[in-house]
DNA sequence: CCACTGTTGAAAGTTACTTTCATGAAATCG
DNA sequence: CGATTTCATGAAAGTAACTTTCAACAGTGG
């Protein structure tokens, strides 16, 4: 009874492809074959009738049918229309931007910015496109609502949460953050029901903060989680989970295109906490950046 | 069967609606039922199934099947696909997106997530686009030709330094952050000839940091600097400067679209320093990622 | 009135899609 | 280490969708 939650199916009217994508490694192999195939060119898929792309796919109808349902429709053709409306949003050609790929062995650095740039700025985008408001409303609420708020993350995922908690405290939010799981793990143990635990996990697969997020659950906190693979082992210690689009798989992208996802969810995060009281919010930005003033050098123009 | 007008099939990429409407008088009183349902809302169409459509249409499915040869298709599959394609296009994105300004106060979050992921987005196109890649090339260079490399960043931008001492590190280069004046004065003071010292800061009013790169240039160190404003204080203590194009103003954007642009400048170094030695490269992010295996739950597939 | 023509839907035929089920592999348990 | 369960998978049997055939019919011009 673990395999198949919701995985809100209607509710990515805008990136199915990348909806796809992030559920991959959730697939069975044969159904994963399928899902490449379908993200590799959503355009041909759609034109194929179900026995050609189990053929394709290396593997039987059933499986199509299989994977159909993996990803929320309810069946090969309503997979094909959705796939075709999909392909013709996509118009534009990347010229020789590897689109979400290596770069080049050959690339000069002025490809290398072009390529990065494009992949960064679709993560962003994709992101933005995929991401739930409702969930998101419901985190701000925790947040809002909470007597405290942990962040964890391991990794370059740290960065991010270091990102957050700096963000809600300087808007005068009770957040902290811990880089080490021993004292992530005190302080969940202290946290209860209103207070909010957020975890941060690119792959959603570090045990780190799949156990600090669990503890903190089981002390009645309310969970959060941001990762880029909505059934990895960490949402299932999540009350809300909120899910970035990036699809980078080699090496060199690294973490570079989930992490500009990851701050995009972060900042949507804070402007809508800061939001619910603009003036407070306000006025807290102005107090710390008054407190840093004295280390500020004047020159022809800046900002607080 | 002596009708077969021949009418273009797949010459019509951009306005299969177009088509059919215009050739609407030609077709049957019963065919021209069906037109006038797919030519209302293409998109609905799509999503029915021909006998629901002839039904709809007070037809059989005989005259669906002739009404899409008669406008080129081989039969309703076709039809339905393209009608989906064209149904997607035609969704011309309403953007209540407010260009690079202020969220009103009545925003619901889901015009905030826009508003941010436009922004967002935005920040690091036009910042790959005005980045220059000699300079990038010869602070590729430095980097790969330093001892050491120490990053400097006090605030939000001392993330951004974290991140690309991270990076840096995964990749086997030497390279040291330090979040505090004190402990980064001195470092900076055991630089020498051939090293590197790199600032972040966006303003480039942040004093810290032009005194941590002053006292690092003043050691015969190689000295960058990745600031929004190219003619800021920080810049003259700089042999090479590295913009960002953030144009945020307003509070709420905060450090909002700034930390993305100067994450993308990071992006590109980075990968900068990796193309130089691939293989040496590949290595040590093998080697780094297998160390926190360990760390990881469910590998590859996942299941709790 | 009779051929002839074009339109139409019923029904038969074909293909695409979906479900069921047995198999075997892998994980889990005793 | 064998027994048991679980899971992934495709073959095959279903069902629904699509396509073709064909007879009926209405209109048209001889």
């Amino acid at each position: 009874m673990a395999k198949s939650p919701k995985v809100s199916a209607n509710s990515e009217p805008g990136g199915l492809i990348v909806h796809i994508s992030g559920l991959l490694p959730a697939l069975s192999p044969a159904e994963r074959r399928v899902a490449r195939l379908v993200v590799a060119n959503p355009g041909d898929a759609a034109r194929r009738t179900i026995t050609d792309l189990a053929i394709a796919a290396e593997t039987s109808e059933a499986t199509v049918i299989r994977f159909c349902r993996s990803v929320g429709m309810d069946g090969y053709p309503q997979l094909r229309i959705r796939l075709a409306a999909e392909a013709a949003r996509r118009v534009e050609p990347p010229d020789a931007r590897v689109v979400g790929g290596d770069i080049p062995p050959g690339a000069d650095l002025a490809q290398i910015i072009a390529t990065i740039a494009f992949n960064d700025a679709r993560a962003v985008e994709e992101t933005a496109e995929q991401l739930d408001p409702t969930v998101c409303e419901r985190v701000v609420d925790a947040i809002v609502g909470a007597g405290r708020v942990d962040i964890y993350g391991a990794g370059a995922s740290g960065l991010v949460a270091a990102d957050l908690q700096h963000k809600l405290h300087r808007i005068g939010r009770t957040a902290f953050y811990f880089p080490d799981l021993h004292t992530a793990l005190t302080s969940a143990a202290l946290l209860g029901r209103g207070d909010v635990a957020i975890g941060m996990s690119h792959t959603g697969t570090t045990s780190d903060v799949v156990e600090v997020l669990g503890q903190a659950r089981s002390r009645g906190a309310t969970t959060v989680v941001l990762t880029n693979f909505p059934r990895s082992p960490v949402t299932e210690v999540a009350d809300h989970v909120l899910t970035t689009a990036a699809r980078e798989t080699t090496y060199r992208s690294g973490a570079t295109a989930s992490r500009l996802a990851q701050l995009t969810v972060v900042d949507c995060l804070f402007v809508g906490v800061a939001a619910r009281n603009r003036s407070r919010a306000r006025k807290s930005l102005e107090v710390t950046a008054e407190a840093v003033r004295s280390h500020r050098l004047g020159s022809g123009r800046r900002r607080a």
